[in-house]
DNA sequence: CCCATTTTTTCGAGCTTCGAAAAAAAGAAT
DNA sequence: ATTCTTTTTTTCGAAGCTCGAAAAAATGGG
């Protein structure tokens, strides 16, 4: 709270917060919109018949759950999907792939591209990022927004790429270039974080304030819920969970430093292990879901180095869990990726590890979710982010002209 | 944003905005007031009159600092003293410190208590608390809050210690049974949120949305705020910096278990390591500041096993905020409390060890604020608390009666 | 065909904020 | 001493928003 409210912002963050009830809620009637936010019928008609006539909003005949009531039916309402489109870009090793979403969150189209990350240029990376984007839109009208999701680490401003593992290069500006040849909003935000975005809105009971998304892989990233906001850091995206320190001067990660988590849990640290290399080889950039599987399977069989590889990766990812606990406090906990496949094998020496530590004195209570592919969570959290900010920033003001309003100058009060 | 705003709400945060802009401002005049909430000079006029009425704000002549201007001068505001007092206590070993507070943040009166806190039964404990207070007010008309900092873990709501090492019992229910004594709302917190809550408050330019504050003393806590909140995790208060682990299976620590950054960097950890003790000796529960200075000025003089301790505590500190780093982001820093005595020899070794990890990829950018008294910090943070809360809750709403309002039912909006 | 029931809209009342103008309070100028 | 200038503070009417009550709308039941 930093700064007065006025009427108009009133309007605004009831508007908004009319809209979040509809996005979420499945066509919901004016009376169920009212029982949700609070606010009286009156208000819910006022806003309700401002977002119609905007085209925001629409009503959906009757509920097609209308159960042959006595009384007035209630007439369920949605949003437009024609109110607006965004486009989704998830960039990763070799892969880059655009999403056309409608208003309603409904995919309007796909394209996949392969594209050998680790050897393009700089500016082909962001050439290759535009041109998906001008095809995927190509003929439509416009695109109000662009969510671009990467694997490796943001700016906290979310402009820019800092730093990925697909790529030698770094500080990759995809926020401004995308915005200059397309002149939309552009974020571009860790792919993790729109993991842990999407769980929020799938499930919210589960994933509310505090809770944990870790994507095993080649490599292990995280993305951090925290009082209900995704965290991201004051420079970096942050949630480099990966590169905790699992064993000071232990294996050699990835990152080039020694000892963090992933130099233990990654792909190809469980690769080098289970072939008796040395913890200090040089990783491998990409380890097939089908080798890995077959590690997997030699694991299970019996207590061979495989066996041996998958209980170093278990044991750090369950001290890590257990830093983070310690840290932040037991949280659910979901698991996503390909490295989930073995996660049977996993799971009992995570929980094994994870008791030893402060921050696992319930590990009992702690539970695991896991889903082994993580594309549609990205997919989805980007395309939740990029609605819900629309929702708010161009939907919530109005489209009445002039609304103005002064700002306060420096000097901001800290309550 | 989870529920509608309605015009009591509007008028609500916009009072307990200008309260806070007074408490923060040194004696404003309403025209500086308008200007840092950004509201309109008629709305603080209207608000600051219905608050002066209220007995929360009174006028204070002219400013001292009033330079012979033209025009009609500015009327300085200050939060009435006689507003409301508060109760701060501070439970830490062997010690009990109560203060009252006036709405102004000054200190009426202190008293201190020496107790045995590792032999007293639990309900001595609770009695001692509440005597406490009862002595502090004793005499005074009544006070509108407790405010209770302990040396521990609290519970995520504030209500209880869940465990500290300063009592071997556990779940102690401080807030039920001071709130059931006084009638006034009570809120338990860590001492090191405590902490960071007044560093913030003295110096929000450095200490405003995400930064450690780290307490060196017999044990290792810390206070972490991020995203401008101080974050408490959903069961207990986290922030359990001390027992991150930073060698599996390593040394022993306090709380039991092996390998825990305090088990390295606690004053416990430091004597044991430049006695030549085992690392697996059992740690003693308490060190004075004399004994820990005379280790200190050993390792200063020269390489011998002091040196070595204190070596291992910085590399411990130093690879713990690496990792914490790595999830969070690199953050403003302050050690607080009596280790930071020897913090000219810490800080080298924190730093090299700092820039071994992901987190410390610009440890040369990071600086580390030091005080070696933690006890005003904690107090004035408990204080600060209790005082903005206040201001929120009590004084925010104003006294007209039969305000009330309608609130949302179950499955609120998830914006 | 009328009544009961539920949803939705309408309408006036009550707040709140805002901008403009007026009032207040001082120094500067004559 | 009086008038002008400047700055702060208050006053007042206008506009916007939400609310509760009442009215209107839409449907099933008798």
């Amino acid at each position: 709270m930093t700064t007065g409210i006025r009427h108009d912002e009133m309007r605004k963050r009831n508007r908004a917060l009319v809209i979040a009830a509809v996005r979420r809620a499945d066509q919901p009637s004016r009376t169920e919109i009212a029982r949700l936010t609070g606010l009286s019928h009156s208000t819910i008609s006022a806003i309700a018949s401002d977002l119609i006539e905007e085209g925001i909003m629409r009503e959906i005949g009757q509920g097609e759950a209308a159960p042959a009531r006595r009384g007035r039916p209630q007439v369920a309402l949605g949003l437009d999907p024609e109110a607006a489109t965004v486009v989704c870009l998830h960039l990763s090793f070799n892969s880059l792939s655009a999403v056309l979403v409608d208003y309603c969150g409904r995919v309007i189209d796909t394209k996949a591209h392969r594209l050998s990350t680790l050897t393009l240029s700089r500016q082909a990376l962001l050439d290759a990022a535009v041109s998906a984007v001008r095809e995927i839109a190509c003929g439509r009208e416009g695109f109000l927004r662009i969510a671009f999701a990467v694997q490796g680490i943001t700016d906290a401003a979310g402009r820019q790429m800092l730093w990925s593992p697909i790529t030698p290069h770094s500080d990759i500006a995809f926020g401004p270039e995308l915005e200059a040849a397309f002149g939309v909003p552009v974020t571009v935000q860790n792919d993790c974080n729109m993991i842990a975005a999407a769980l929020r809105w799938r499930n919210p009971e589960r994933y509310r304030d505090n809770f944990i998304a870790l994507l095993l892989s080649q490599g292990i990233g995280m993305g951090l819920m925290l009082n209900g906001q995704l965290f991201t850091g004051t420079h970096s995206s942050a949630g480099e969970f990966g590169h905790m320190i699992h064993r000071p001067d232990g294996a050699l990660c990835r990152c080039g430093r020694r000892g963090c988590i992933e130099a233990y849990a990654g792909n190809y640290a469980i690769w080098r292990k289970a072939h008796g290399k040395s913890a200090m080889e040089k990783p491998i950039a990409d380890i097939k879901a089908g080798e890995m599987e077959a590690l997997a399977a030699m694991a299970r069989r019996g207590d061979g180095p495989a066996r041996q590889a998958f209980r170093e990766a278990a044991e750090a990812i369950g001290i890590g869990i257990g830093s983070l606990f310690a840290l932040i406090d037991p949280a659910p906990v979901a698991m996503v990726g390909q490295g989930t496949a073995a996660f049977d094998i996993l799971e009992p020496e995570i929980r094994a590890a994870l008791a030893q530590t402060a921050g696992g004195q319930h590990a009992e209570d702690v539970s695991f979710e896991t889903w082994p592919d993580e594309v549609p969570f990205i997919q989805q959290g980007c395309a939740m982010t990029a609605l819900t900010g629309l929702d708010w920033e161009v939907f919530g003001p109005g489209l009445r002209p002039g609304a103005g309003g002064r700002k306060p100058e420096d000097g901001r009060v800290v309550a």
